[in-house]
DNA sequence: TCTGAAAAAGAATTCGG
DNA sequence: CCGAATTCTTTTTCAGA
C-alpha cells in the first residue's frame, strides 16, 4: 500500500468504473503495473465492493430519516437483526453504545411510508422504544472512507 | 423505466464494474439493448455514479460515530457546511428537523481521532451544543435504495 | 517491481433488418 | 430489439531494466 495505491482507489471511487488504461495514464504508470495493483487491492479486501448509487429522488424516495431503537432483550437480536436485513428501506443499521440499542438509517418515499414502516418496526418482538428522526435535506453523502495520503508501509 | 431496468440497476449494484455483455447474458437480453439502456439510466440521473467502497478496517478506521449538532444561528451555516465538506472523517450530514441541527456520520481511526475530531468541530463559529453516539459494530451497510421491482411507466 | 511491445481475448459500437 | 461485423479496449505474456 503506497501512494500509487491511493491514487488508484482515489479515481475508483469517483468513477468505479473507470478502465484500468484510462487509471494508468492519470497516474503515469503502465497498465499491467495497474492491473497488478488493482488486483492486489481486490483480492486483499482493501476494496470491499463496487457500487452504482441509485437516485433516490427518481424512485419517489424523497425522506430520510434516522431512527432509534430499544430491544427488551438480547434474546430479540436475532430476530430484530434478519428483520432489518429484510427490509429495503433500511439501508444501515448500526449498534449502538448508550442509550438505545440500535441506529437505523431510512430511506423512503413519504411521511406514509415511513408510518408504515414503523408500524412494522414496532410489531417486531422485542422492539420497546423508538425515537425517529426526520431528514429536510443531505448536505453532504460520501459512501465510502477516503484514504488518508500514503507514506508508510 | 421497467422491470429490465431495474434489473440493470440491482446488478451495478451488486458490482458497478460488471460489463454490459455480463449483463446482456444475466437478463437474456441483447448487448446493445443493455447498453442503450444503460446510457438512458446513466443520462437521465437515475445512475448517480459508480463507486467504489474501502474497507474502513484496513485503514484503521475502526470507529463509527453519529453526531448531532446545534448551530446558534443560521448566518453560520455556510461556514459549518465549508467545513463537513472539508473533513473527510465527516461521511455524511444531514440536516434535521428537530431538536438539534445536524446529524453527522463520523468514521474515523479512534477515540483519540474522534477528540480531535470533536475539537474541531466545537471550534466552529456558532457550534453550540453536539452530542456523539458511539457505534460498536454496524449490522447492516447498504450504499444506495434498491429500486421497488417495477411493473408501471 | 516496473516497462514496453506484441499477441490474444474480450467488449462495445454500429448498423441493416 | 436482434445479430453480425467492425472497432476499440483490455488482458496476458515476456524480455529487459
Amino acid at each position: 500500500m503506497d501512494t500509487l495505491d491511493v491514487k488508484i482507489l482515489k479515481l475508483l471511487q469517483q468513477n468505479a468504473r473507470v478502465t484500468v488504461s484510462e487509471i494508468a495514464s492519470q497516474i503515469n504508470l503502465s497498465v499491467p503495473a495497474v492491473s497488478d495493483r488493482l488486483k492486489k487491492l481486490e483480492a486483499g479486501g482493501i476494496i470491499d465492493k463496487y457500487v452504482a448509487i441509485v437516485n433516490p429522488a427518481r424512485f419517489q424516495k424523497e425522506l430520510t430519516a434516522i431512527m432509534f431503537i430499544s430491544l427488551e432483550r438480547p434474546k430479540f437480536t436475532e430476530q430484530f437483526v434478519e428483520f432489518v436485513q429484510r427490509e429495503d428501506e433500511i439501508l444501515e443499521c448500526h449498534y449502538l453504545a448508550g442509550d438505545y440499542d440500535y441506529a437505523l438509517k431510512i430511506i423512503t418515499r413519504s411521511a406514509a411510508t415511513l408510518e408504515r414502516l414503523l408500524n412494522r418496526i414496532k410489531s417486531v418482538p422485542g422492539v420497546q422504544k423508538t425515537r425517529t428522526i426526520v431528514a429536510l435535506s443531505t448536505v453532504k453523502n460520501n459512501h465510502s472512507i477516503i484514504p488518508e495520503d500514503y507514506s508508510g508501509e
